[in-house]
Formats: structure tokens, C-alpha cells, sequence
DNA sequence: GTGAGTTTTTGTACATGTAAGGAAACTACT
DNA sequence: AGTAGTTTCCTTACATGTACAAAAACTCAC
């Protein structure tokens, strides 16, 4: 992979005019001032001042490039900080701290719904959670489960809020779940013709906290 | 929107020569025989004998059409089943029923970040949990988020399975998650350095049971 | 210098979703 | 019959991601 000389490697080939780190940066920049939705293989070659096709010697594809982005947001938004020193309030926070970080990020969704560990600059609070989670009394693989448990709970109240968020906007058609609760048959669903009134009131208020919070007692009381 | 004549409506314009149910029947056929991958406007189209500008007469646009055919398979795989009258139990069973229909639905996943409710068909199975909720004595408000988290859950367990799926296949690299495992600095995540090995067969094992069974005791603790 | 080998860049080309505008096929009213 | 109105359909065109192949720019061995 890399050559053990000093100088890093690369003694051959003709001379690379864009770096990985370029197309990154701009990429950023160009989502920061102008949303995801502009960042376009043409675009970014143009603004770089190369070809679209050029981008493709340093990411593989569009995916992989939205993908270092995240990590590039990961790196900035996710610094360590001060978490509480009771095990559990500690899991909390730390989960808290990436649900919050990647809920203000929306362009993300296209690429969170990743594997677990989605960038090594999250590894700091994967780590304080497992082990608050051990700390709690957990075996290190129910902790390991614990934490992916976590991981689809947070990453699914990301996903979905924003996919439903985005397909509000510029539609102005009642909601698919208007539509159900309009049309919903109090005989036949009497408990959801209970809350249907209360459905939306639910759905907008910020209950990560509590289903998190749900979750995590349940984890430990089962370990 | 809908006259009140006993012949539906439609008394004047062109006559139609495709229908929505021809649309999403055939899209239905093309994606069970060959993958979702293959359905593209203009196949569709032409196997209709259309054209694909005549498609977006009847469908919105291509993510309508996939959203149609959750449905239609929502139609089929979620049929009402007996369940069992322990109200936690019951509430267990029918997120696992919902969870396995569409896990066992690979292609839905670009579709799946949608509302809580994404289709009636399901309804009768968040009926039951959310009733199962409320028997375990949690209030109306309160069975309704809890029916949100168990859908945060699911949503996002099956989202980053597949996702992570798609991503390994036709690419040997090694996975993102074993680079980080492999370049752990055990003195700063000692936790993880130590479930390092046991990762992987806890992220192959299926263990979205243990965690909803987590998250159910923990909502009801709260209750 | 010359040629081989290697890496990066470029040009061309294609598949895809879909916007826009006009043509086609029908009903209803005169 | 003729005209207006309405709905559906078709043609054309564009933006986008990216495959493929050839050109360009460099190093090294001779």
C-alpha cells in the first residue's frame, strides 16, 4: 500500500494537478453555501478548474464523496466534551451529542443510513457509550449490542424526520398520514382514532430524549 | 374532487390507455422478476406499450410509483394474523411482523425513510401496538411515541442493514468498520479494543428482538 | 535522447429522471 | 358540423452520474 521510505511514495506517473483534500474542501464549501442539492460532479470539477472525470481518480463516486464529507462534519461537530460522570447519564449525553450533531446536518440523511460506525471521529463517543453501558453492568457484548441498538434508534429518528421532512416541502398535498386519519375507521382502529388528534402534536415534538432514554433502561435492565 | 354521479366521473378529455394499477402492476412485475434495479421509466413504459412521459399521468414521479408498490406489498405481506393476548407480547409480535415483512424487502429501503405511517395496509399492526401499549397502562399520548421509538427502531435497523449490505456488495475493499477496528489505539478506546473481535458477530446476529424487547420494557418503565 | 511503464486528465458517450410544449382524442354546446 | 374545453399522450430536450478509451505528463532504464 504505501512505501516504507520517507518520502511517502509516488516516483512515477504523471503528476496529479488535483488532490483528494481539494475535492473535498470544495465540496464542502459548495454545500455549505448553496445546500447539497448543488453539488454536482460538473459543478465541483468546474469550480476546481478540472473535468468531471478527473474527480474520479480521488473518489470513487459520488457516494464516497458525500461520505467524506460526513466525516468531514464529524470531525468539527463531534470534538469531545465533558460528559457526566454517572454511567448512565453518560450514555445519554453521548448519544445525545450524535443524534443532535447529525440532526442538524440534513443533507446527511443520503449517506447516514450507514453502518454503525460511521466515522472515526464519532469513535469518541461510541467508546463512552459501550463503556458506560460495561460500567452499567453490562457484559462487553451485550454493551456492543447496546450500542447498535442505539445506533438504529438514532440514526432512524434522523432518517426518518428528514425523508419526511423533504418530502413535505414543495407539496402541498395533505399528508399520506392526514389522508389515513381522515379516512380512518373508528370501529375498525379505535385506539389510533384515540390519538389521531393527538398523532401530529406527537410527531413534532422532540422525543429523542425520552425514547432514548426508554431504550437505554430497557438495555440495562435486561443485561 | 369526486363527483357525486353514479357513474364515477369522467365525462370528458382524452380517454386514458394506461392506468395507475397497469403502471404499478407491471413496475411490480419487472421488480419481482428482476430486481428494482431494472426499473427504469422508460422499460416500464415500454413494456406498457407507452411511452415514459405518459407515465407521469399517472404517477407523480418515480419515487411515487415506489412508494405504490410498498404499499401493494404492504397489501400482501401484512396481512392480519393472530396474536398473542398478553398486551406486551402482542406488541412485540406485531413490530416483529412489520420488521420482517420489510426486511425481507431489500429493495424497499430507498423508499422506507418514510412517515411512521407508510401505508394502511399496516395500520391493523400499529393498531395492535399502540392498543398494547395503552393495556400496559401507558396513556394515549404516551403509546403513541412509544409506537414513534418502536418505529425509529425498526426503520433504522433495517435501513442501515440493508445500506451496509449494498455497500460490501461488489466492493472487496475492506469494510470502513474493520479499518477503524484494525487501526484502534487500544490505550485511547480501550472498550471498544476490547469488543473489537467480538463486533462482527454481533453485528451479523439478528438482534433486533433484544433490542425491541428493550425498548418495550423501557417505555413501559416510564409509563 | 528513446522507449517502456505508470498515473492523471480529458473527451466522448450513454442511461436515467423529468421539465416543457404541443398534438391527439374525446365531450359538450352551439 | 363546428368550435371550445379537457384530459391524456408524445416529442424533444436537458441535467446528471459515470463508463470507456485515448491522450498527456511524468520517471526510469538503457
Amino acid at each position: 500500500m504505501q512505501q516504507p521510505s520517507p518520502t511517502p511514495r509516488k516516483a512515477t506517473g504523471r503528476p496529479p494537478r488535483i488532490s483528494r483534500e481539494e475535492v473535498v474542501e470544495t465540496a464542502r464549501r459548495i454545500v455549505a453555501e448553496e445546500g447539497v442539492g448543488k453539488l454536482t460532479m460538473r459543478r465541483l470539477a468546474g469550480e476546481i478548474g478540472s473535468t468531471p472525470m478527473a474527480l474520479y481518480h480521488h473518489v470513487r463516486n459520488k457516494e464516497e464523496l458525500l461520505v467524506l464529507l460526513l466525516d468531514d462534519y464529524a470531525a468539527r461537530a463531534l470534538r469531545p466534551v465533558e460528559l457526566p460522570a454517572d454511567p448512565r447519564e453518560r450514555v445519554l449525553a453521548a448519544a445525545t451529542a450524535i443524534h443532535d450533531a447529525l440532526a442538524a446536518c440534513p443533507w446527511i440523511v443520503e449517506v447516514l443510513a450507514a453502518d454503525d460506525l460511521f466515522s472515526t471521529h464519532a469513535l469518541w463517543y461510541v467508546e463512552r457509550i459501550v463503556d458506560g453501558l460495561v460500567d452499567c453492568g453490562l457484559s462487553p457484548e451485550r454493551a456492543a449490542q447496546g450500542y447498535r441498538a442505539i445506533w438504529y434508534y438514532t440514526t432512524g429518528e434522523i432518517v426518518v424526520r428528514a425523508t419526511a421532512a423533504e418530502r413535505r416541502a414543495g407539496d402541498d398535498r395533505p399528508t399520506y398520514r392526514e389522508q389515513v386519519f381522515a379516512a380512518l375507521d373508528p370501529a375498525e382502529y379505535p385506539r389510533l382514532a384515540q390519538v389521531a388528534g393527538r398523532w401530529e402534536p406527537v410527531t413534532a415534538q422532540d422525543a429523542y430524549g425520552d425514547g432514548l432514554r426508554a431504550l437505554v433502561t430497557g438495555l440495562l435492565a435486561a443485561g
